[in-house]
DNA sequence: TCTGAAACGATTGAACA
DNA sequence: TGTTCAATCGTTTCAGA
């Protein structure tokens, strides 16, 4: 996949928005040493050059309400309906993330869900509808350690 | 665990931020027809209460170097040292999501790496470097169909 | 819990080194 | 790429309903 070129002040503006996708310009105008407005300049190039894909507020899914966090393997009857079936699983919102996979799944998602009755329904009605799933797997995840986003400094210095 | 009381405006606001955190609160202000006041002191009372818990800028892993995404499941040979598994995994930067599960495994990680040789550097000099652990068995994501919120209206409307 | 007003700070674009 | 400047716009706080 296409890479970019990112510097040192690119990298530490990354820094700061991943993990404050609100920090001010300006604020980190003054921690880079450089103008507000370079800042800017920067941000919008990353933007452009699809580094950046957008931010998110980050919320408390058991806050919400939603107590059940779940992992489902996903094993298809046949690999050339993997297409059709990730646009399946797009359309149930429980769903927050989707992969395809190597090993005994050919795909693998992450749920939340209100309760276990509610993901049973999930699973049950939604999941296991769409035609061409042979078998699944779900893992529950009792309770979520960490949660973080890469981390910038791991590359090249 | 604890619920807080949300109304539709604060589910609105929410659905907006998820999306895009920095969605000027006068922006949302208007699309709620309320003040910007009052979105402001919304999002202060819903942060305090923990149903924020931040936000973070989303990056394209690939695009900073990152072409590997796998999941890994550890399994313990004693489950009295989760905690500090948790602990020494946490240390690990190329982990970004670690959850207690249920089933075959005892935890779970995401991690993101350069390339299957940082991945099995990563899995070999420092995962299975943790002492305790029993087994693992890695499920390289080939890609990332999608990934997203909470869909913040799944909930009572 | 809301509003409006006011002060302050941030963003953005243009012009230029 | 960077800078400064200036206009615009957003944020935040407070008093009051």
């Amino acid at each position: 996949m296409s890479q970019v070129v990112i510097d040192a002040i690119d990298r530490k503006i990354l820094k700061y928005l991943i993990t404050n996708a609100r920090m001010p310009f300006l604020e980190i105008a003054r921690k880079c040493g450089i103008s507000g407005a370079a800042i800017h300049q920067r941000i919008k190039k990353l933007d452009e050059s699809g580094v950046i894909l957008g931010s998110r507020l980050v919320v408390d899914p058991k806050m919400l309400g939603f107590d059940v966090c779940a992992y489902i393997g996903i094993r298809l009857q046949d690999v050339s309906i993997l297409m059709q079936t990730v646009d399946r699983l797009k359309q149930i919102p429980e769903i927050v993330e989707c992969h395809f996979i190597t090993g005994t799944y050919n795909l693998f998602v992450k749920l939340y869900c209100v309760d276990n009755e509610h993901l049973m329904t999930t699973l049950c009605d939604r999941i296991l509808a769409i035609p061409g799933i042979s078998t699944t797997q779900t893992y529950i995840s009792l309770n979520e350690a960490f949660q973080r986003q890469i981390y910038v400094d791991c590359l090249h210095d």
